[in-house]
DNA sequence: ATCCAGGCTGAGG
DNA sequence: CCTCAGCATGGA
């Protein structure tokens, strides 16, 4: 079969044109943003939205960190059973709700800090990596970035393009291959991508997809 | 009954 | 530096 190369931004171009990214992350707030950012490591949304649900259930619908304190980890851990692993994710929220609490749970305040800064203390935090940390920048911080996940390395590796295991090494190959994009288009990107792998099973249905032929160029 | 799903950590080589 | 077991659920 002929292969057609593409850029990333044409790549971009491609997964728009035929995927609508539109209201993804699914959340009603910031907050539900971040829980659901730790919750969903390493399982499926859907048991992730059980634990969102009887979250909203036991401190309300605000989820605000000042809510989750007032939890006891054991209590918020039962509470976020669906989402599996969940003494540690529990752990990790707790910790979380206490670091906002440094900022009076105000994530403006958060957002003027120098993105580098605000990306280290998210790190320090135990339970919290590079994806989620990114993760948690991009869609409740609100600063561009490029979140490297499993789903991303399985569509770039369909395209022909394997990425450096080395996290750090990965994201800044894929953000110095495209410059041009709004926070608002670093959104959509892996918006896109997480929605093409929900509807492809990669690799084995990529060439039944509308990239196959395509060869991605970094 | 496996296997999978949008990771992270700590121990050991 | 690197690998890898362990962490757990709910659905296919």
């Amino acid at each position: 079969m002929q292969e057609t190369k593409i850029t990333l931004e044409e790549l971009y171009e491609k997964l728009g044109a035929q995927i609508s990214p539109a209201g993804w992350w699914p959340a009603a707030s910031d907050w539900e943003i971040i829980w659901g950012a730790v919750l969903i490591q390493n399982t499926n949304w859907r048991n992730v939205d059980l634990a969102l649900a009887e979250l909203k259930q036991n401190i309300g619908f605000g989820l605000k960190p000042s809510d989750v304190r007032q939890l006891s980890g054991d209590e918020l851990a039962q509470v976020i059973r669906s989402a599996g692993f969940y003494t540690r994710k529990a752990q990790t929220i707790v910790h979380l709700s206490n670091y906002f609490a440094q900022y009076n749970d105000d994530l403006e305040a958060v957002r003027q800090l120098p993105r580098k800064v605000i990306r280290q203390e998210l790190l320090a935090i135990n339970g919290v990596g590079e994806e989620t940390a990114d993760t948690i920048m991009l869609y409740a911080v609100q600063k561009s970035g490029f979140i490297v996940d499993k789903y991303s390395r399985r569509l770039f590796q369909s395209l022909g393009v394997v990425l450096p295991p080395k996290y750090g090494q990965a994201k800044i190959y894929v953000e110095q291959s495209i410059k041009s994009l709004t926070l608002r288009g670093w959104q959509n990107l892996h918006a896109l991508i997480v929605l093409f792998n929900q509807q492809y099973k990669l690799p084995q249905d990529f060439n039944d997809s509308f990239l196959a032929g395509y060869q991605l160029v970094m």
